[in-house]
DNA sequence: CGACACTCCTGATGGC
DNA sequence: TGCCATCAGGAGTGTC
């Protein structure tokens, strides 16, 4: 599933490949792709414009295009990006053509991604609507994520998926953040200490760019650009890791659910929260 | 406003 | 071996 490092990673291949193109043909497949929008009126809306940029924000692929026009591509849980793949893939939604001949393919098997056509300022309202702090900003500070916790009576993971809250970072990240900063996934976020804020912020930073530096996790259907693995998946910590033991004391990997989502522990570096008092 | 349940979707998995 | 029920989960929506 593409969390920030797996879209850097998309991001990072492919902007060589189609910056200062011009996206010479474009066929939207799959209508639930654009909705509410038709698939004719966006495609023609890119089809002949120039890219000037490729970008991120957050897990968003933003596709900045000539005349204030952008593409906002949200790829979800299955969605890839393949730049010349040799076939047509299964699941293909979504086919450019740029100038240079190079094919690019949107696939997603479970049809979840979105791509939104936005002009002007109506792109920055619709992703500041969206997220919250970038992480691998400088305004991610341990002050700024403190603040966030403060106010939040929701466990520390579900405020580490929060993208309103800090943007990219998904299921897999945060099992490996909250690891790395030995807390646990269940402690009220209001809880933290600042000194717990601030190596959570570190971890997280710690773990995105971890992700990068292998450029993303393959668990099954993300891809590089040019059709690559990523290798972060070799280096969980803990995620998907049930059973096995902790990589820092050996005690046993658990499997908990947390704020919906399979959430993976090691209960000896990460205690458990101590259940408070119930009221007399 | 925050927290939670429900929804979308389809390949993978497990039980019998 | 085949069939079916269940599961996975990011983000939008609806409800309290």
């Amino acid at each position: 599933m593409p969390e920030l490092p797996e879209v850097e990673t998309i991001r990072r291949g492919l902007a060589p490949r189609v910056e200062g193109r011009r996206l010479a043909e474009v066929e939207v497949l799959d209508p639930r792709w654009c909705l509410p929008e038709e698939p004719g009126p966006v495609a023609a809306a890119l089809r002949g414009r120039r890219v000037e940029r490729l970008g991120r924000q957050g897990k968003y692929l933003v596709w900045e295009l000539e005349g204030e026009r952008a593409l906002v591509q949200h790829l979800r849980m299955t969605g890839t990006v393949l730049a010349d793949p040799p076939v047509v893939p299964a699941h293909t939604r979504v086919r450019l053509e740029l100038d240079d001949g190079t094919r690019i393919v949107f696939v997603d098997p479970r049809r979840f991604g979105t791509g939104h056509v936005l002009d002007g300022p109506a792109r920055a309202a619709y992703l500041d609507a969206r997220l919250g702090l970038e992480p691998l900003d400088p305004t991610f500070t341990a002050g700024h994520l403190h603040a966030l916790a403060r106010i939040s009576r929701a466990p520390v993971k579900a405020l580490l998926l929060d993208q309103r809250k800090i943007a990219g970072v998904g299921n897999i990240y945060a099992d490996e953040a909250l690891f790395r900063a030995r807390i646990h996934p269940l402690r009220e976020a209001r809880r933290l200490t600042r000194a717990q804020a601030a190596g959570l912020r570190d971890a997280v930073l710690a773990a995105l760019q971890a992700g990068i530096a292998a450029g993303g996790a393959t668990i099954d259907d993300f891809r590089h650009a040019d059709g690559a693995r990523g290798a972060f998946q070799d280096e969980f910590l803990v995620h998907r890791r049930a059973g096995l033991p902790c990589p820092e004391c050996g005690g046993p990997i658990r499997k908990l659910v947390v704020a919906g989502r399979g959430t993976y522990v090691c209960e000896r570096c990460q205690p458990r929260p101590r259940r408070r008092h119930a009221p007399l």
